[in-house]
DNA sequence: TTTAATTTGTGACCATTAGTCACAAAATGA
DNA sequence: TCATTTTGTGACTAATGGTCACAAATTAAA
């Protein structure tokens, strides 16, 4: 009985191994390019033993972005100022980028795993353990901006499409980072192109709808 | 003399072949598993051949980026009306968008040759159109932007800020729909996905700056 | 204890694919 | 007619994700 809790304890360990492995080997630029072969020789075990773990290098990937959403849903706000919902959207779009930032690998691998082409390689359990975590953040959200609007702070408009816009913002900010598009403009550091993301954000919600 | 011609002009038209060959395979959802002995099979000619003309496969995407480029700049409007620059503005960013959903394998490709990982695979020369034209386009929209906080259109505001803020909105907007990202919003179509965000990214301009 | 069955580990092996190269074919020029 | 240059080619190489037959270790049964 203790013997067999042990064995388990290590099978499990192992899988921490391969997972901090691979986190530490995506710290570069390239990511991408780092091979299983890699992986397996960091972690000190054959590649054989990686797919005893994982069916496939993609949930490696997965596994390490719903470790990033996790880091996220931790820090998550448990109580909502009832008085000022648009400093409660304004933090928590920027509590987003400052966990993406904090956690730059498990953000730009979870932000390579929103790919359809991605997912549609990860075994169904964790596909949609994907799902069940953007929906419950989307009605979240959505929900505190419906609020917003009832009370008069925010304008009001459609919520689903505000929400949908905030969306292509949030993620071409952090989809330009990840993917050094930044570097084309001079001397631009993460945090204030992060900055200026925010706030160009929150005058969206705040600015005149024409039509 | 008229020989020599025809060969440098069969050559030429071989490279049109790979290229036209490439287009329609890249139509498909999953463009960048096409491989380079496909697009040799569809221009009927061998593998080889396709390295005589492209010095690697990141310059056949290149090049179908700089065309679809091309497109874009040909509709580009030659004058800007003098007493309305924010309709211009909002022109410029719909032309923009419509021009990818025209040329949605262009676009696509262009976006994807966005990646620094990408552009450091390119030949010096191809590298250097592509900053090129893309800086052009930049200080255009710049000296538009300028010329509408100078005669009040547009709150006044940091234009290099906006200039950011827009891009990535932009570029979000376009890499969720190639992605495949808006399918999580069931039902939503590129074109309205698109109006909703050329919607937000004017009332962004128009809107309230925090701090 | 001994033996069978199950779990876990492994690296040689397979399939695929970007890119190379020695050579073939064709055109050009002397 | 023959040499030189240009262009075409597919077999070959290297790299990599993934598989599998087998080894080692653990557990269960006899």
């Amino acid at each position: 009985m203790v013997e067999l809790t042990r064995k388990q304890r290590e099978f499990a360990r192992r899988e921490e191994d391969i997972l901090s492995a691979a986190l530490s080997l995506f710290d570069g630029n390239d990511w991408q390019s780092v091979t299983v072969a890699q992986i397996a020789n960091k972690a000190e075990i054959g590649k054989g033993t990686v797919y005893k773990h994982f069916s496939c290098k993609e949930e490696i990937y997965a596994r390490i972005a719903l470790s990033h959403f996790e880091k996220f849903r931790e820090q998550w706000p448990t109580k909502i100022p009832e008085d000022n919902r648009l400093a409660a959207v304004e933090q928590i779009l920027r509590l987003a980028f400052q966990v993406s930032l904090d956690d730059p690998v498990g953000a730009k691998v979870a932000h390579f795993c929103h790919r359809a082409e991605v997912r549609k390689r990860l075994p169904e359990a964790v596909a949609k353990a994907f799902e069940e975590l953007e929906k419950q953040d989307q009605c979240f959200f959505e929900e505190l901006l419906e609020a917003g609007m009832s009370c008069g702070e925010i304008p009001r408009q459609s919520v689903e499409e505000l929400v949908i816009a905030l969306h292509a913002s949030f993620h071409g900010t952090l989809r330009m980072i990840w993917d050094g598009d930044i570097a084309a403009f001079k001397g631009l550091t993460p945090e204030r192109f992060i900055e200026i993301n925010s706030r160009f954000m929150v005058a969206g919600i705040l600015g005149k709808r024409s039509h």
